[in-house]
DNA sequence: CTTGCAGGATTGTTCAACAATCTCTTAGCA
DNA sequence: TGCTAAGAGATTGTTGAACAATCCTGCAAG
């Protein structure tokens, strides 16, 4: 293996470059055709072409992505542990339709995850590198672009991944994945209400207040505001879901 | 459908067993191969006869737990997504082996859930019935009971079960489903610890005196009391697997 | 000591077939 | 009319064999 240099000082960087390399190879060779089925798959559900409640029937499916039953049934597998697909036996795979409940069920995990993430970076990391909220930034202006743009789904993807940037700060690659389940599910509710842009306008701004505190390293507060700004959310989408 | 009683008062009785057939149903339904393929090497994994770093060849286990491999392979991708396999491409199924990291990491979100279900209890159930506390009384005991005899992988499983049955009481379907993979990923990192006993044994006590505060519906002591006990269990786990 | 190259073994994927289960329709009956 | 039962058709669950793609091992050459 080759050293291009060798001096101890640089060791941290080095390791720090392996990872990323290592993040590439895997992002390469994660093509297998399941996951390529479940990559399309998903972005179908998400972007609303299978609506909850929608029946994936297998022998179409597998016409549609030039796939054979059983690569297409391990694709739905994959999805259906992002809570994205569920299972019924000797029935079919279905979109789920989340209801109330559900809603408060997700909001409750975001909650506790998300408040717990910036409330502890005054101890982990009080001294953040700003390096690290840089992507928080970028989905900051992308919503406040998409939304100049009345692109108001595009608002909503921002928005999903400033909260997953934002989990990202805390390191933790169980946080992650459970957010990006969380999110996931989250995006089912949306295209069962009718008005994304009362949805979704309130929390450009407060996404870059929320930015605004971090930045500022006021991590006490960011955190009261963001237990706040869920609730809001969460009272916001339980009205729109009722008045469907 | 048959009714055995019709009285309006016995309505709730009967509403809760007709839930408890439901389940049952349900549990004999979900007997797909690949589930119950999923179950044994579930256990095998838990029970520490797949160590850590093993690797699942697929033929073989095609004949020992006599199902085609694509089945198999459906029970692996079960597996995989609760963290107790991981895959690699071309390379096979193998036990995933844990590092410290992975511990602070699966203790961080425990404390997290955990003493935010227990802190909750305040707000949402102020009046929690005493029956929704007996599953986890019944955990204590068979804690005490196997440490008794000197069982301590039993106390250990017991332990799981009490932990489990906590953030049951927060009635969320998806902190149920994170926490038993997270449990289940701890056990992973049991089988490489030498002293079962000395792991184990100081907990006992603890979840009886947690119990107690709960019970007296002491929730903000026992958030902090739950707090504490998980970062004792915490380093613990982490000094005896630096000297493994 | 490293590099390159068989070849053998293992995984990834497909296909066709059959078994098991569900759903819907229809027939029978009060 | 309304309910139950039976059966046909469709869909899912599972299997086994086959082939392609990839990885690992050992050996030979530089």
């Amino acid at each position: 293996m080759m050293r291009p240099m060798s001096t101890g000082e640089v060791d941290e960087s080095r390791q720090a470059w392996l990872r990323t390399v290592a993040a590439d190879v895997a992002r390469l060779d994660r093509s297998s055709s399941a996951e390529r089925a479940a990559d399309i798959l998903r972005r179908s559900i998400t972007e609303g072409a299978l609506p909850p409640g929608a029946q994936l029937s297998e022998v179409e499916l597998t016409e549609v992505l030039e796939v054979s039953r059983n690569t297409l049934r391990e694709a739905f597998r994959l999805l259906t542990h992002e809570g994205l697909l569920i299972y019924k036996l000797h029935r079919g795979v279905f979109v789920p339709e989340l209801d109330e409940h559900d809603v408060v069920d997700l909001y409750r995990l975001r909650r506790v995850l998300e408040v717990d993430v910036v409330r502890g970076l005054a101890d982990r990391e009080p001294e953040l590198p700003a390096a690290r909220l840089e992507p928080l930034l970028d989905d900051v202006e992308a919503a406040e672009a998409a939304a100049l743009a009345d692109r108001w789904a595009a608002v909503g993807t921002a928005n999903m991944r400033f909260h997953q940037h934002l989990i990202g700060l805390a390191d933790s690659a169980r946080m992650d994945a459970m957010t990006g389940r969380l999110l996931a599910e989250l995006r089912l509710l949306f295209h069962v209400i009718a008005a994304p842009r009362e949805l979704h306008e309130p929390y450009i701004a407060r996404n870059r207040a929320l930015f605004d505190l971090l930045e500022a390293r006021k991590y006490a507060e960011a955190a009261t505001d963001l237990h706040q700004y869920l609730t809001d959310s969460e009272v916001a989408i339980l009205a729109a879901f009722r008045s469907r």
